[in-house]
DNA sequence: ACGTGTGAATTTCTTCACAGCC
DNA sequence: GGCTGTGAAGAAATTCACACGT
């Protein structure tokens, strides 16, 4: 009689765990990390309630976030920043270089590629793609306009998986299915439109309008 | 014997509503309203279950989230667009003009000048203020750029109560309590920064490199 | 028949409070 | 003494499911 042993890979436990921990958490790990390179200016360790006071959250949800992942703290003592920086950074993927494709290069998009906040942290806008043939062959920073469509050859040459969207609102959603074809699986889209993708596309919306509506209410 | 009668003003009412109301269904109005403009084009109503598809939201969240404000629905019918955009509009406050000052003309700032999604929607930036002398009087679109030292008397001539701040990260914190100090209520920030302010002002976060950091998580 | 509005049930998220370790 | 990690408690958000209006 043959015992049944299930084959668990490492890539198979890092994805139940992912399943396992909530969205809001890992949403709020970066901030976490945010806060901690700015203390690590002037302290070594923090205890959970200054690191809750200085970002607006109680102490107990940064100590129950944070031990979803492992035991990074010291009773008595608290955490040491650059060791929780590291495993935030790992948790997060972010310990690696992510290329990134800039799909529309008007106005927005400009401002894309001039903001050196990416490369700071190892996301490097690796190819900029537009229709306009005004636009194409231009150079802004370090990239020349590449013909939007060349995309899935650019995609799958240099392997990116994160894209950005910068293309007119009308023409926002017939691209993003393009890129999730062309093998894009991240999506940070600055068009105010609504993006209908498969479950397994992250996406996210960098949206002031909606941002300032929401303040507004409280006005 | 006086019997005590307690005077409730409208604005006391309207307070007591909002802070009756969790700030996750208002963040999700923006959302509704959106979808709902885009639907306008080839609807005249709309039901729960469409809606949600199209957003990505259970139809049971939208009925129930919509139901905090009144009945704006018809059995058997679902919304009427048109109605259901007037009421949204009107609960976030938007169906009046609203003034914005921008603090910070570098690129970011340059970007939210060339920005027209915003006058659009009946958000206008009023004034643009700097403290970079090559830059103070320069001109973008409408806006001369003054100087961040007349910030107040702008703040307080034009009664404007809506801040984005576009300036560096370090100085990111003093310049948010100046604003608070000169009457802004509420502000939108570009800036990588963490804002620690009193709780009644109203701050977010526009944070591309954070949105990133989620999105890597699952990659 | 269709679809809203809504109490009730369920699930998820947050806070509490304390044992245990530094 | 100070502070983490964590079960348990509590609060909040979401979904269920159905009465009722059109």
């Amino acid at each position: 009689m043959q015992v049944s042993l299930t084959e668990v890979t490492d890539a198979d436990r890092k994805n139940m765990i992912k399943t396992q921990i909530p969205d809001v958490i890992v949403g709020r790990l970066p901030r976490y990390l945010r806060a901690l390179k700015i203390l690590r200016e002037n302290h070594t360790t923090i205890n959970s309630k200054e690191l809750g006071e200085l970002l607006g959250f109680s102490a107990a949800q940064i100590r129950k976030d944070l031990s979803q992942f492992g035991e990074f703290g010291k009773q008595g003592t608290g955490y040491n920043i650059d060791f929780l920086i590291d495993r935030l950074q790992n948790i997060l993927n972010i310990n690696q270089d992510w290329g990134i494709l800039l799909v529309g290069v008007g106005k927005i998009g400009r401002a894309i590629l001039n903001y050196s906040g990416f490369s700071a942290n190892r996301f490097h806008v690796k190819a900029a793609v537009d229709s306009n043939p005004d636009v194409i062959g231009e150079q802004f920073e370090r990239c020349i306009v590449e013909d939007i469509r060349d995309m899935k050859k650019i995609i799958e040459e240099n392997q990116i998986k994160i894209a950005m969207l910068a293309v007119p609102a009308e023409n926002a959603q017939k691209v993003a299915e393009e890129l999730v074809a062309d093998g894009i699986r991240a999506i940070l889209t600055y068009a105010p439109a609504i993006l209908t993708l498969p479950p397994e596309i992250k996406v996210e919306y960098s949206d002031p309008l909606i941002s300032l509506q929401h303040m507004t209410y409280y006005l």
